[in-house]
DNA sequence: ATGAAAGCGCTAACAG
DNA sequence: CTGTTAGCGCTTTCAT
């Protein structure tokens, strides 16, 4: 069934359905109806893929991930996803898996499904793969790292914000010895992270001295605890690269007796969904994956529209900051000269710490 | 740049070019290579969709779920693109985040984009949605709740294994009042999953008289041991319908100052990767989702091959089992009696409780 | 073994 | 305002 039995069973040319169907005004009403008659009457779809083919665009954005079976982007998906259908636009996924075969894999398969648009989740990629889509001038967008190239948007992060409040938050709560659990060297993101820490301790007058590397995997925040426990005067609070590896923290904290946050103060990175479901509930600082997911289909969307003429800078930005939870508390130390019982009192859903500077 | 461009370039007819792309072996060997050097330089990537639009299949698999965020998910739609690269395929994803609109705007994007099976992952699908997908005769697969319409796949889960296993493994462990956190009592798969508790309990002479009833969410579980703790004879073990229900119960146990395992046993049913990550990390059933995605991926697969043809009855069973982790422990009641530092001597990664029956 | 040509289902000029 | 028609980029008979 396709578009001319619609026209022969309505009376009219196939253009006139056509022009129904795509609700161009100019078509006369009555025509109109019994076009749509005889649509619903046949339960008539569209070949969108016909439509692509002489339209030449797919309405198909993607999105390249690293693995699914990251917390990070579920949320991501599916903010992405619902503003696809808000748009009328169909999404084509691609995970890499870190495999460079799979990466140029995703990178063909968009291509030759002629995606619109491909917005890259993936931490790095490699510079000759994006030269296929700049060359077909696909439009695209990065997250954080984004290669300096005119023509490629991106959206910066801004970790600087989110780690001086969570900082800030641990120094208010009487903590001088800090800890921090960074990520893998070799990441961009994680350098960045560990630099504000760095930034944000020395701010206030505190050395920032503990520093364990991680892998932000659960296994290393564990390893950094135990690394941490056998120094000779321990940290009070960590603050970790990211949230797997604070609730790898966690768990090494349980396994070895040490209640948090009575004893021990965690912080996180990420605000993963799964930060909200540990016990306790992890205070970590929060990248919105929903607030990046809509910069980043919004960046693709203008990116179409102006049309590659518009020569702006094409950079976003997203900040982040604390949200606190339940795995902070005052410094122990402190603690038994107050009456305090936890920095819980009033916990309210973002940070409500002072304004840094 | 398309087909024609190498065919000139090349100095062969579209025809050949095509052929020597899609490797049909009749071609010249000479004449393959000398397209297939212009392809290279020129970077040419066939247009998947004007092959689609003539062969008249797109290769391309829905897959309806009904929320990303649910974390049953990531680890099928992984392994299903995983498959999907393997076999050519692509796949189109879409939520229905439980509401009906969605639903046929799924159901209609799927049939606009030609797809060429879908599998329906989602608990409860409208009967008039499916007759869209059947007209067209569109190959279907169901995960336990398929209609009993023939021509669509279902895949059967057999919950009463996994949860045999659980109750003989609290059994086990001398456990005697063992309770049931069931799920919302609309869901199929819930009210399955608590018959097979009772069948379990009555089997070994237990009565399965401590059931709450959940919402196989984090709050259900909470309140659920509220209600439970309540009880003038406490269960000292619980068996939940869904991991998230168990993960409610050990936040509320943390909140209450019971330690788990040794206060208290707590079981999961799902085995969501974040089970691993729970502390302590979550003994539960584990209802595989790999297998699962692997099930409906070839499921589909099938339902192409045989083309219509084949009356079989097409059901498929994916089985439930126990995985030990660290959340069970003997009863505390018995466990002063014995010199056993809790269940976990000798934990693998699989439960070798003996066969039931 | 290769090429010419007829479509796949749709949209967009262009005419009327 | 509506219809005719020429493609969109590819595959696939059917001749050669």
């Amino acid at each position: 069934m396709d578009i001319r039995e619609i026209a022969r069973r309505a009376k009219v040319s196939t253009a006139t359905v056509s022009r129904a169907i795509n609700r161009v005004p100019t078509v006369d009403p009555q025509l109109a109806k019994r076009v749509w008659r005889v649509v619903d009457e046949l339960g008539y779809y569209p070949n969108i893929q016909a439509r692509a083919l002489v339209s030449g665009r797919s309405r198909i954005f993607g999105l390249i991930v690293s693995e699914f079976t990251n917390p990070f982007f579920p949320e991501i998906v599916q903010t992405f996803e619902n503003l696809a259908v808000e748009n009328n636009y169909e999404i084509l996924i691609t995970s890499t898996v870190n495999d460079p075969k799979r990466m140029e894999l995703s990178v063909r398969r968009m291509i030759e499904r002629r995606v619109d648009g491909v917005a890259i989740l993936t931490f790095g990629m490699e510079e000759g793969l994006l030269e296929h889509l700049r060359y077909r001038k696909v439009p695209l967008v990065f997250v954080d790292v984004g290669p300096d190239v005119r023509g490629v948007a991106n959206i910066r992060i801004n970790y600087q914000n989110g780690i001086r409040q969570a900082v800030q938050h641990l120094a208010a709560l009487r903590h001088t010895r800090i800890a921090f659990v960074a990520g893998p060297p070799h990441l961009k993101s994680a350098l960045a992270r560990r630099e504000a820490f760095k930034i944000s301790m020395t701010e206030i007058g505190l050395s920032p001295d503990m520093i364990i590397v991680g892998d932000h995997r659960l296994e290393g925040g564990m390893r950094a605890l135990i690394e941490l426990s056998r120094l000779p005067v321990r940290p009070t609070a960590v603050l970790c690269s990211n949230d797997m590896t604070a609730i790898g923290v966690m768990r090494q904290a349980y396994d070895q007796n040490i209640r948090v946050p009575e004893g021990l103060s965690v912080v996180g990175f990420d605000d993963i969904r799964l930060a909200e479901f540990t016990t306790p509930p992890l205070t970590t600082v929060q990248m919105s994956q929903k607030e990046l997911a809509r910069i980043a289909f919004q960046a693709l969307l203008n990116e179409i529209e102006c049309d590659s003429s518009s020569h702006e800078r094409h950079e976003y930005e997203l900040t982040t900051s604390l949200v606190l939870r339940r795995s902070t508390a005052l410094d122990p130390a402190e603690r038994s000269a107050t009456s305090a019982k936890g920095a819980g009192g009033s916990r309210s859903r973002n940070a409500s710490a002072p304004p840094p500077r």
